[in-house]
DNA sequence: GTCTATAGGTTGATAGAC
DNA sequence: GTCTATCAACCTATAGAC
């Protein structure tokens, strides 16, 4: 992710960070030892440190892709749409490539959403801070769809988003592969918010 | 909880696991110490070993009471109900109930939400047990609603229902007092699971 | 760049006095 | 029932050889 770049250092890097998805997302922060990391990335503990100074730096390196990672799949996948989508189809596009990242590519994502509360508060506030920005990112397709109609009067547009972005953030409590796809379980979430799960014949 | 009782060792016992659910809640369970559940409690570490064998035991009651605390305030919400409710009027109250004590009560549920996948398997393991206890609760409430023809045939009962869990369960990591009441929430829920978000005239 | 060795700190748990 | 004292295990981080 953002550099496939060149030096071996670099390259050494990355499997670093993708040995610290791997190793947090299944033990947290705090249980998570930076030996453990070490062996996922075929290394010693020591050798960490050329290329982190610290495991706060470490974690937040990981923390802040998981959260880069959801986002540009998120607007990926409005990129697909027809210039013609509404807003609350851009919405739906934006859940399904959220979703889908974090239900396949996973470690950086769901570890991310279980270490929240675990890391050390400089670092959690820092992180905040971009989660806000992607927080905006859906705020501002909300907005416009209640600008356009699409969203009636009586709802509040920050309690409505922060409810479906956290039946999407849930999921990997629970998601079985066994059952429907990401996709399918998007259109579930998306079928509900436009119009409700109740027949024509029994709505208000 | 469970037992206001009557000796000295039961209430003292009390006292811990209050102690204990307030520093679970804010530092999860590995960057907790004994040490500072015993000074919440007002005592030595030491002397938590009179009551509970170790630490697995005690965050164990802790996160039994947390899932306890959720299904017991769902049912008494469904309680107040008159007879006459249908089993979306159920759903509804149920997640009021939950929501309530998930936000105010908090302490017992909110540190149960964020401590389990940080506890070791074994403690994991039985208390997902409880907690698939209380998914059949609304297990239930749904078939019944769709058996009344209250729920579409498209949708995947269970799928909904744990997408909508997720948005309560995700809600103490966003929810601020200045806004919305947690009773308000909910209804922005239901209001939106019933008959979606889109006006009368917009919909298909 | 990576290794080994180790300093320095914290933790869960136990033993025994009171 | 609670305290004090302590052990053994584990951790992050550093220093210096290669």
């Amino acid at each position: 992710m953002s550099s496939e770049a060149g030096t071996k250092s670099d390259r050494t890097r990355e499997r670093i960070l993708h040995a610290a998805a791997q190793a947090f997302r299944g033990s947290g922060y705090a249980l998570t030892s930076l030996r453990q990391i070490a062996e996922n990335a075929g290394m010693q503990a020591g050798s960490l440190y050329y290329h982190f100074a610290n495991k706060d730096e470490l974690v937040e390196a990981v923390l802040d892709e998981g959260v880069l990672g959801a986002q540009r799949a998120a607007e990926a996948a409005i990129g697909d749409l027809p210039a013609s989508a509404n807003p609350l189809e851009k919405i739906g596009a934006a859940f399904r490539g959220h979703l889908a990242y974090t239900l396949e590519e996973a470690d950086f994502a769901v570890a991310t959403l279980r270490m929240l509360h675990q890391v050390p508060d400089a670092v959690r506030i820092r992180h905040l801070r971009k989660q806000r920005a992607y927080g905006r990112f859906y705020a501002r397709l909300f907005e416009e769809a209640k600008e356009q109609g699409l969203i009636r009067a009586e709802f509040d547009l920050s309690a409505l988003r922060m409810l479906l972005l956290g039946a999407l953030n849930w999921s990997p409590e629970w998601y079985d592969p066994a059952g429907l796809s990401p996709d399918q379980l998007v259109r579930q979430l998306t079928a509900m918010m436009e119009s409700g799960v109740m027949p024509p014949s029994k709505r208000r």
